[in-house]
DNA sequence: AGCCTTTGACCAGCG
DNA sequence: TCGCTGGTCAAAGGC
């Protein structure tokens, strides 16, 4: 529960946010940390986040070498899996990826029609390497505890409550096929148009020197996708926490639940979409 | 009984 | 077209 869990849910709710609208890159604050548990202030953490060709999401957490606490958590549950980031997931393969030295392990959300699915990439000092989020939770995460039924009938995602509306919509149609061979993932995807947005006013620095890491990730299929990175240890101090979200979205909604408010625009060499600068704000 | 992992085989893009 | 590669299936077993 910190930092992986903060993360966890951090992409979760940008999984989320991704759907419909592509998230634009985005930065957290503190503020972000506080409103999960309560690990402000605890350790610092950096992430960045880059995005590729589809909208996808990544999100890269560099944390600082100074943290020494491995992840001891959960005593004898959960062994392999990513920090629980509130939903429930099946995993359902594993494989060696060519660059990478750390298998990656596919999981898929357990809620009933939902398309979400997730890869996961570690590294053998704790945590993650890499999380990819594929698509969008049709249901909302599952609650510790109360709420009882939830969904209706197939489909209705009844939003009874709970927390934002992200997905209200989602996808277009499609759920039933879940099986085959074939059905990849998911539609959607909309492109928009790019809002190029007139405001320009460049962000001061991004840190210092930090720069995004020029990773590209398998443009190959389609796909929606959001991915998470946080490299156990890295280099370079931080100076406060932060997470970086970045996509290539057009559009600048983000529905995530959370608040966030454009900061700055800046055409980035390589990336055909601005990148945006958003400051989170809330829930 | 009902999930869940594990794991090799299978499959689909892509060069 | 073939082989590589990453993603998925699904049987087997575990919890
Ligand atoms: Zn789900």
């Amino acid at each position: 529960m910190t930092h992986q869990q903060a993360l966890a849910q951090v992409t979760a709710q940008a999984a989320q946010a991704n759907s419909i609208m592509h998230v634009q890159p985005e930065y957290s604050t503190p503020a972000m940390s506080s409103t999960f548990t309560s690990t402000q202030g605890a350790h610092q953490q950096q992430q960045k986040v880059r995005s590729v060709a589809d909208s996808r999401v990544k999100i890269q957490e560099l944390s600082d070498f100074s943290r020494s606490d491995q992840r001891s958590e959960s005593s004898s549950l959960a062994v392999d899996k990513p920090a629980n980031d509130g939903y429930n997931w099946r995993k359902y393969g594993q494989k060696q990826v060519k660059g990478s030295e750390y298998p990656r392990s596919y999981y898929k959300c357990t809620h009933p029609n939902c398309p979400v699915k997730k890869k996961v990439e570690r590294s053998l000092d704790g945590q993650v390497t890499e999380i990819i989020y594929k698509g969008q939770h049709n249901h909302q995460p599952p609650q510790s505890n109360k709420r009882g039924k939830d969904t209706g009938g197939l489909n209705g995602n009844s939003n009874s409550h709970g927390n934002s509306e992200l997905d209200s919509r989602f996808q277009s149609g499609n759920v039933s096929k879940e099986r085959d061979r074939k059905d990849q993932e998911s539609s959607q995807a909309t492109p928009e148009h790019i809002s190029g947005m007139s405001d320009s006013e460049e962000v001061g620095d991004t840190e210092a020197g930090g720069e995004v890491d020029e990773d590209e990730p398998d443009p190959k299929r389609r796909s929606t996708e959001v991915r998470v990175t946080e490299p156990a240890s890295s280099h370079r101090t931080v100076t406060e926490p932060r997470i970086i979200v970045q996509t290539t979205s057009e559009v600048d909604l983000l529905d995530d639940g959370y608040r966030w408010r454009k900061y700055g625009q800046k055409v980035v060499k390589g990336n055909p979409y601005p990148r945006w600068f958003s400051l989170l704000h809330r829930l």
